[in-house]
This record gives C-alpha cells, structure tokens and sequence, in this order.
DNA sequence: GCCCGTTATCAACGCGCGTTGAGAATATGA
DNA sequence: TCATATTCTCAACGCGCGTTGATAACGGGC
C-alpha cells in the first residue's frame, strides 16, 4: 500500500515542501507539522533529519541561483542595468527562485537569521557587479542601494501583488527600473547641486 | 502601592505596547501576554479592550503621519523627487511613526492584513503627488514604482540595517535616491530604445 | 451612603506547537 | 540467514498561546 521511498527521497520532500511553505505563509505558519503533512511523511521525521525548524529553514534558504552566470556577461550591453533587472525579473519567474526568495521576504522581516541572509543575498548578488565600476566604500554604498531597490521590486511585484507591479511585464519593468539601476551603478550619486548651507 | 490610573491611560498604554512591540518583534513574537507585561497589565484587559490580537494590530497599524502635510507645497521646489526623500527620510527618525512603519514591514509579509495596509499605504502616499503631473494608470504604475523604491530602502534603513542604508546621512540618501523619485514621478519610463524585436 | 457602570484581575480552557525517545519496518551485506 | 544499519512511525511531553467568564476594586451621580 505504501512503498517505501528511494533513499533520500523523503529528505527531498521535506526540503521541497519547507521551501514551498515558507515561501506562502511564512515562517510562523509553516510549521513542522503541515511542512511534513504535505511532504506526506511524520512531523518527527523532519527533526530527526534537520535537527529544528531553524535549521531547516536555513537548508530551506540556499538560494537556487547561480550568481555569476545571472551576471555573465552583462559589460556587453549598452544599457547595464536594464540589462540587469531584466535577468533578475526573468529569474524569478523561475518557481524554486521565487519560492527561495519570498521565503527570504516573508522571513526575514521578522526572523533574525533569515534577515541576514537576506540583507547579505542583496549585497552579494550585487557587488559582483558594482566592483567592476566603482571601487572601496563606495562600491558597497551603491551595491545597497541597487540592492533596495530590487527589494522593493520584488517585495512589490512576488509577496504584496501590487497590481502594477505584478502584472507589468518584464520588459516593460525593465525599461522603468532599469535606468535606476543604471544609475546606481555607475552614474553620479553625490546630486547636481551640493547640499544646500541652509533651510 | 499601586494607585489606579486614570481612565483611558491603560488603553493607550497598550496600544503604544503594542505599537512597539509589534515593531521589534514581529506579529507572531509580539504576543498578546508580552505586550500586556510591557503595558503593566493584564493579558486579559488586551482582549477587552481590543477584542482580539487581529483587531488590535489593526489599531496598532493606523499610520500617525499626515501624508498630506508630507507632500504640502512639494512643487515650488526644483527637484521633486529629492525633497520628497529628503522629507520621508525625515519623517522615519520619528518613534512613532519608525515603529508604524516597521511594524507594517514586519508583519505585512506574513500577514494578509498587515500586507493590505501596507500596499494601501505605499500606493496612498504617493498616489497623491504622482496625479499632480501624471494621469489615468500612468499615474498608479508610477506610484507603485515610488512605492516599490521607497518600501526598499525602508527595509534596507530600518529593518535589516544595511549599514550602508542606516548610517548614510538623510542628505547623502535623499541625494542618491532623490533623482530616482523624481525620473519616477515626471520622467520618461518606456525606455530610450523601444524593446528591441528579437534577441 | 448607596448604586452602578467602568476598569481591572484571576484562574482556567483547549489548542497547536517543537521536540523527544522508544521502537517498528525495511533494506544491506556477510 | 542473520545481524546490523537505515528509514520511518507512534505516543507523549511540556509549553506558551489567544481567549473566556466570573469576580473584584474603584469612582461618579443621586
């Protein structure tokens, strides 16, 4: 009636149905007991392979992504950062990728542990990119603000559907986005006028 | 030993606990005994008052900011979007309004409520100014875009602290993100290049 | 001085949680 | 075939949670 399932088999599921249920409700209602209802297996299975839930979740945040090769490339065309927000936009589409990432979202904002994975994600993801144009303090300076902007873009359009964001459609967000990006990335950050002496 | 307070105090007490602690901790450490201990009161007098923990973080959520203030005689100034920044980023360093507004960011990934006041309130705030120069959907994608910037430099600031977001100066920021704003606002988003037909 | 609505406390409820330890079922290798 | 390791289930634990209803303390109006 029910057969026993290929080694690591049901390790995989668990991991799979944690992703899935952090992503869409997040860490408090995601509780061992439906991460292991719906991985069809018994909740102290999932202790006994990830040792706690906070460690599960950790397993559970490995991001899906290869950084580098979502960078590959990318000097080669005119416009960098609508470049850049296109291959991010299209990544998400891809569903282990949003789950991983609206895992982070809806996590981190209250979970310390995933707060910094997240926070280190957007910096990472970036820098690579950003040393190529700016070098020391800097170079991170503008790694965090491409790195909130995308944030919000992806808190906007994957965790709170605003309709104008999740229903735009790439090329159309890329082109909005994109020159933002851009500019974060190489332009002049310091303004045109110098911050005024008074009012 | 302990003389009772004066009417309506208690009230107020816990919803500024609430308030608090629903910004430090999230929804689902924000607990209705953990806020009544921090208010000097009973768990149960929460309930009284409030009904449930729903109904209390809807109170809790109600923004104390006067949006229309915030954007009163925005137009004399020569760059929009950088006094726009200038003046939220202002805005944030006061308690009150810092813990609304974390207090949405922490909850309203995890929660549908807390989610639906926040996107309320980054289309609402903005809406406002945006139709002054933009109209019909043009208008809302362009205050989703603002809302989508500013949501992410939110959290980058006040609730994963970035150092690099949370240590900049309102100047450097309003600077740096000001110009973004702006092109958002007023500015021309389809792109320099028409999306290209192939590749 | 008494009454009554407001303000507050207390003990208890049922529940779902993360986690544990013992042990059953199944595969593996000699 | 039999031991042995792996995979998995089961029942139960202690805990903190949101919420409830009875009941106590207080204060203003007659």
């Amino acid at each position: 009636m029910s057969p026993r399932r290929a080694p690591g088999e049901s390790r995989a599921a668990i991991l799979e149905a944690a992703r899935t249920q952090f992503a869409e409700v997040g860490y408090q209602h995601a509780t061992i007991r439906r991460i292991a209802r719906v991985a069809g297996v018994d909740p102290a299975l999932v202790i006994q392979y990830f040792g706690s839930k906070d460690d599960l979740l950790a397993a559970s945040l490995q991001m899906p992504v290869d950084i580098a090769a979502l960078t590959a490339g990318i000097e080669d065309h005119p416009d960098l950062g609508t470049e850049l927000v296109r291959r991010a936009l299209a990544i998400w589409e891809s569903p282990p990728v949003r789950a991983a990432l609206l895992g982070m979202l809806r996590t981190g904002m209250s979970h310390q542990r995933a707060g910094d994975v997240l926070s280190a994600l957007l910096q990472r993801s970036v820098l690579g990119v950003v040393q190529r144009y700016a070098t020391g303090e800097d170079a991170t300076f503008r790694a965090a603000l491409v790195g909130a902007q995308m944030a919000g873009l992806a808190m906007g359009r994957l965790a709170l559907h605003v309709p104008e964001l999740a229903e735009a459609s790439i090329e159309q967000l890329a082109n909005a986005v994109g020159p933002t990006v851009t500019r974060y990335l190489t332009g002049d950050l310091a303004g045109a006028h110098p911050p005024r002496p008074r009012s």
